[in-house]
DNA sequence: TCCTCCATGTTTACAGGGAAAACTTTTCTG
DNA sequence: CAGAAAAGTTTTCCCTGTAAACATGGAGGA
């Protein structure tokens, strides 16, 4: 509403406006109960305005969802790139990375599992988790075929190894790990647990 | 509505033919996005009579999560009766219950854990999800009493139990457990990975 | 016994919200 | 340059949560 020029008719892109203005409520509110009508209203348009770049307010929880796995992707990715030495390293890395992001957007990371996000009403959603799954199994994989890790099932193994990282996520998330209770880094402690389950033999202390 | 004995105007025990119309409904649909005047109405009193019961509808949501604990800690419980002989026969059984009851009660176990039963707000809740959480504890402490498992903080080894049963709940309850890609059992799979980390030394097929 | 109080219901009222429909303004395209 | 499609806006509908005011009937004291 000024500047040189006022804003036209049409947006420009209200499509990825809307999101941000989204992403920036959830990051806010931790919670995706925000209405449509505010996230329009924020964004400087009509309450029916969204209607036209979403089907339903599912529709745009499920980008955000989307959206929030491949962050989480590249947040894993980046963790990698270190070069970090075993097999071991490198998964704790990637863990931690994802229990770093559910910790830094605990909003979003919870509307990436939560039912809003139904992964069977839109296809992009599950490509993009499958593909962040990957990640985790690609590690799995290396680390079998290096001879660090069991080798029994890869899919029990991610099974496994989801369970727990999602797990640890939730619960850091939820600041239920706190220091006095569970001491210095809990993080580290339960995923040696479950490394010392996965790895070959050695029990020494990583 | 008829009998011989038409409804009286006090409905005898409105409270909890609430909680059961609701725990109905979520049953049903595996949410609790059922509206508060559906229940009313579908429990046969007027929209505004939930009200005399509970303060808002995060109250009734609440109470709900509350019984879901309780009955968690009930199937832990009677899941250990039998009197299995080890330890990690014990933990493996508590936890399979809890698996169980998940995938039993997808929609009262997501509620459980949602952020719409914010433990904070209510003490009861609070404390009967604490019990249950003690369950698991307790079984730690034997295990590592009896000295089957490892002598390690016991609450790393919570966190990493929990997180571990926790996520595999959600992963069974969305059906992301399949056997073709997982294997015959794959929560046993996956618990086994777990008590290899928790246990004292022995790897052997359970 | 009867009267009054209070818990428990009901009706009414209101401020939003989600979503559809109909209308308007740009932009794109043949 | 016409006219269709796209992207906004306004209007409309029905629904929800919740508060407030009113009604009812059972329990306890005069």
């Amino acid at each position: 509403m000024s500047d040189t020029k006022q804003r036209p008719y049409h947006h420009g892109d209200l499509h990825r406006a809307l999101i941000d203005t989204a992403l920036a409520m959830l990051a806010a509110d931790q919670t995706w109960a925000f209405t449509l009508r505010e996230v329009a209203r924020r964004t400087g348009v009509s309450h029916a305005a969204p209607y036209k770049h979403f089907r339903d307010k599912e529709a745009l929880l499920r980008e955000l969802a989307r959206i929030g796995f491949v962050r989480l992707g590249q947040a894993m990715e980046t963790a990698l790139f270190p070069g970090l030495p075993s097999s071991r390293e490198k998964f704790v890395a990637a863990a931690q990375a994802c229990i770093a992001f559910a910790c830094h957007s605990p909003g979003l990371y919870r509307l990436m599992f939560s039912a809003d996000a139904d992964k069977a009403a839109d296809p992009r959603l599950h490509e993009a988790a499958m593909a962040t799954f990957g990640v985790l199994l690609r590690l799995l994989q290396e680390g079998q075929q290096d001879g660090r890790f069991r080798a029994v099932s890869i899919t029990a193994q991610a099974a496994a190894s989801w369970a727990q990282v999602h797990g640890l996520a939730m619960l850091a998330m939820n600041g239920q790990l706190l220091e006095e209770k569970v001491g210095p880094d809990p993080v580290r402690a339960a995923l040696d647990v479950l490394m010392d389950g996965l790895s070959q033999s050695s029990r020494k202390g990583h």
